[in-house]
DNA sequence: ACCTGAACACCGTTCAAGT
DNA sequence: ACCTGAACACCGTTCAAGT
């Protein structure tokens, strides 16, 4: 009886990485799955509901257990995962990021991060400045790198401009964070 | 027979600081000039070139001479001017972190960034990376500021659920980033 | 509980035609 | 050059009514 609402996530999901996220509207959704848009309505209270739905999804999807090792690796190998699950989907980082400006889910990687840093004994204070710098971080640069993706295929501009290794960049960026994080942290 | 387009940027930057950037239309900022909603497409392309200009004159706005003093110093200055251009202007980040996606405009803040590190004698290689984590985080920063504000107006959250000192903690994410880029440049 | 039918109040964009 | 009139192809959401 509850499994409808993880159809219409699932059908989303599959419209998202299909069309993109522009595509993914309520009537879209609803002519997909042989349904009137009002339908929706009965799992969802509204499509911002939906798509933190959709977000939360992402992140159990491309969910990955962490390695063992020092709580520094921990939080490198976390934004890694969190980059790959949103890379995986078609405008997966602004489902994401969206879903967390609004508050409507996608806590967990907040949470494994602040996690992570406390256990290894950063100060709670340092450790919650420290996640959301790294998640601005890695969302921002997936938007970047989805965007810069996408405006390629439409045509607009031919090939590479930044051109560059994405990942090498990620981790250039990633290393400096960590590297502040050390320093404030006697690493 | 220019100040036309400039005049619907004035109106389109008050709609926005008005009603805020879901009710920035292009229907509603025809009326507001008094005029059909065609007739804006004799000024701009499409509605995403209008709001990168809007993105730009926002930057405009807000733009500070940088003080003298070590680069450091220079890269904070430009990551807070950045910070209050965007603030003084409801859904100001959203805006301005939109244009840049799409690479429509809003790219004085790097350009600046940039050249502040590479005239201090930051590797430009480097200096690129450094530059778009600042923004990142910047921009990353003041759209969750700004989401959470407009949250607590909706009435949907009351009060300050993450409470604390937004400045404070810009302020906190922001040295994490200048010591972690100081350890890879000998500062 | 879950869905339909039908409507409401909107969108961005195009294009021939006017001045 | 700048604008109107009119249309096209859509949106999210609500709500009475059906089963």
């Amino acid at each position: 009886m509850r499994y409808r609402r993880d159809d219409v996530v699932a059908c989303a999901l599959r419209v998202l990485d299909d069309h993109g996220l522009a595509d993914l509207t309520m009537r879209r959704l609803a002519q997909e799955l042989g349904v009137r848009p009002s339908a929706l309505y009965h799992h969802f209270r509204d499509k911002q509901t939906l798509l933190a739905a959709v977000a939360d999804e992402i992140l159990v999807r491309g969910a990955r257990p962490l390695p063992d090792g020092p709580w520094e690796e921990r939080v490198r190998s976390a934004c890694h995962s969190l980059r790959d699950a949103c890379l995986a989907w078609t405008d997966g980082a602004e489902v994401v990021a969206t879903a967390r400006a609004f508050r409507l889910g996608a806590a967990a990687p907040y949470d494994e991060l602040t996690g992570v840093m406390t256990h290894g004994g950063v100060e709670p204070r340092l450790a919650g400045t420290a996640a959301r710098t790294l998640l601005h971080f890695v969302l921002g640069h997936v938007l970047e790198e989805q965007a810069h993706r996408q405006a390629g295929s439409a045509g607009a501009i031919a090939s590479d401009p930044t051109a560059g290794d994405h990942t090498a960049d990620f981790d250039s960026g990633l290393a400096m964070i960590l590297a502040g994080l050390g320093v404030r942290t006697g690493l």
